[in-house]
Formats: structure tokens, C-alpha cells, sequence
DNA sequence: AAAAAAATTAACCAAATGGTTAAACCTAAT
DNA sequence: ATTAGGTTTAACCATTTGGTTAATTTTTTT
């Protein structure tokens, strides 16, 4: 069935489409209403400008992806399942949408801190949670220490540069898309593994 | 001793600057110009066009920066000692030009991967190099066994990373600009350390 | 010092681009 | 059928932007 066929979310998918890979200032509307199949004068039409239908596929994007994320970090599974799942879900999400992260990065380093930040999601995730956590799994005995801003740092990295810089990876290794694909599918348990031996007392 | 003051000099340090925060397609003219504090006809005097103003900053950059990583990474030192090394000269150069990371996987998304395959470093870095250490240490029981594409993107991704997130890692969790960089600077170390427990056998 | 060459600028230009307007087109209520 | 409201479009418009030109200034050569 159909999702929507109504020229404003058609919009919005050639908006997303188009942003994503050209970002907000290589973006074109002309080349956002061709894709969506309408007239350039409908975009005005339904968001104002470029910037607020930039905003709103923006928003969208980050309310959709990064909140579950974090949350999902900030939950009480035991360490270990915590990690598989979430490079679970990683892999899941970023081979779906595999240039989401240079994206977010690209554009976040223009302005929109704000927007990220007021959107709840900003400022107050709880690295204490995971502080917490790992700090617990130290006293058992079960890994050596390290700080809960480095640890977060070398998961997520693991996890999102890879897609990030899909590209570069194979241009320059010469690696084949059908291979590329196969290596992040093996990152799915490679990572949570390769992390959690680095943990190992 | 002041470094070059010529005009031409000035205006590709300006450009440099414009290109490395806004991107091509966000970089204006201008901009540069006023940076350089010339007359705007000047750029198209020495660099005939954006596109060639870009070309020589963005050859520049990449010249500097990948092959001598790459190089590093095929020398034969010892598998540990070399993690080291790389993990310095990263913490050592990206703390230097922060923005580096971003600028190069985001304008390698359209176009330049002709430029970075005519640049000798393209297409042909030898993993094999690697895969070979590798598994010359798992055969004398000192890791544990692990392809060179995964070895690379794990210890690639958490040197890279964390500067290309720099924005968002400081917005999100609300890390000041001096933490930031203690934790970068923490990592020279950390990085290698994480890596080869998870390798330990 | 004069001439030649190189560097630099102010004023323009054409194309691209975001945005607007007024008219045409549908669709649903009256 | 007519009207009213929302939808869609073609044609424009103003600004921005990369790029050019012709003249001026500075430097180098003779």
C-alpha cells in the first residue's frame, strides 16, 4: 500500500532525499520539486522556505534516530546485552540509511546545535547512567575500568564511522560494494565483541 | 618569520579556512576574498575558477594528510608499536586541523574520488601488508585472530570520529571545549591500550 | 627614466537561485 | 450549476554569485 501520496510528503521524501546527499547549501529546490514530480512554486507553497522545509526534514530526521539511540544507552540492560543490542540496531538503521551520519555531522556543525538542543535530546543525556554501570561491573570484577565519555566515544565511533566514510573506504581500499556490505553486517557482533574482550580484566 | 605574504598565499590559506568550514558548495567567493583581504578579480587571477581554487586547497590537504598515514600504516614496524605511533600522529594532526576529518568525507561524497584515485594513494593501499602482521602474530599466539578491513575501521574509526563529532559529542552531552580536548588527548594512549586488549588472545 | 610586465582593483555581466504572484484547476459543499 | 477553498502551475522578480573586463597601480627590466 501506498505511504502517503499527497504532494507534501512527497515533498518532504525529495527534500530528505535530495538534502542528504548534496546538504543544505548544495541542495536545490529546483532539483527537490523535479524529484518530488510537482511545481517549485509548491514547495513555497507548503514550507515557506528553504530553510523551514530544511528544518523540517532535519528535525524529523534527528527525532527519528538519535533519541531512540540514546535512550536505549541510558536503559538498565546489563552491560553487555546493552551493546550487542545496540550495534544491533546500529547496523540496522545506518545500512538503511547509510548517509545519515555524515549528514547529521555536516550539518550540525552549522547552527541548528540549537534545534538538536532544544529537542529534549540535548545537553542532559546521562552519561552518569553508563558511568554507573561500568563502574558497577568493575567492583564484580568483570572489566578494568575506563571512563564512561571514552567508552561511549569508541562504541559509537565503531559503529558510525564506518558508514560515514563508506565512500573513502572504498575508494581507497578498492573494496566492492557487495563487500563493504558484508564487512558492517560482520561488524553487527564483531564490534560488541571486539569491545567487550578490550574490556576484559 | 612571516610565512609567504604573497597574495596568492593569502588567498589559498582563506580558502582553505572558507572551504574547510563551509564546504564547496556553502564556501562564497567573497568570503574569501574579504579573508584574504583582496579584491575578489584577484582569486580568478591566480585560481581561474572556484573549481580550481578548490581543487588546489582540497589536493593540498589530502597530499599532506592520507598518504603519510597510509604509508605509516604499511611500514613494518611491529603491530603494537605501529597502533602507537598511528594513534599519536592522529591525536597530534586532527587536534591540529579539527575540521579536516569532516571537510574530507563530506566533499569526497561528490566528486573528488577521481582526484584521490589519480593521487597514488588510490585503490591500491596495501591491506595485505596488514592482514600478513596480523596473522603472523596470531600465529605465534600473541592476539587473537581478526580480518585487516576490521582491524582497520576499528582503530580508523575511533582516531577519526570523535573530531568529525566533535560539534556533537560537546551539544549532545554537554562537554566543554577543555574537556573535549583532555579526552582527545587522553585517547593518544587509551585508543592503543583498548585495542590491543581486545586483541590479547 | 622609460618601457614592459605583473599585480590589483572597480565596475560590470550573465547565469543561477530562492522566492513571489496571479491566474488556472480541482474538489467538496451549497 | 455555482461558489468557495484549497491546490497547482507558468511566468516573473530580486538577489546572490561566479566570473569577466578594462583600467590603474606597482614592480621589474632595459
Amino acid at each position: 500500500m501506498m505511504t502517503q501520496e499527497t504532494a507534501e510528503y512527497k515533498i518532504k521524501e525529495a527534500a530528505k532525499d535530495v538534502f542528504m546527499v548534496k546538504g543544505m547549501a548544495g541542495a536545490r529546490m529546483q532539483e527537490i520539486a523535479d524529484k518530488a514530480g510537482i511545481n517549485k512554486a509548491l514547495l513555497h507553497y507548503y514550507y515557506r522556505s528553504k530553510e523551514l522545509l530544511f528544518k523540517a526534514v532535519f528535525e524529523g530526521i534527528i527525532k527519528a534516530f538519535i533519541p531512540k539511540m540514546l535512550q536505549l544507552f541510558t536503559s538498565d540492560l546489563p552491560l553487555e546485552a546493552k551493546v550487542y543490542q545496540m550495534a544491533d540496531k546500529y547496523v540496522d538503521f545506518l545500512s538503511e540509511h547509510r548517509e545519515m551520519p555524515l549528514f547529521i555531522l555536516t550539518e550540525l556543525r552549522r547552527g541548528p546545535l540549537k534545534l538538536i538542543q532544544t529537542l529534549n535530546i540535548g545537553g542532559l543525556i546521562d552519561l552518569s547512567v553508563i558511568q554507573r554501570q561500568i563502574d558497577e561491573e568493575v567492583e564484580k570484577g568483570n572489566i578494568r575500568p575506563i571512563t564512561a565519555p571514552q567508552f561511549m566515544l569508541n562504541f559509537v565511533s565503531m559503529m558510525v564511522f564506518p558508514f560515514a566514510a563508506g565512500h573513502m573506504f572504498t575508494g581507497i581500499f578498492g573494496v566492492s560494494e557487495e563487500e563493504f556490505q558484508r564487512i558492517m553486517e560482520a561488524r553487527r557482533t564483531e564490534v560488541p565483541k571486539f569491545i567487550m574482550n578490550a574490556l576484559r580484566p
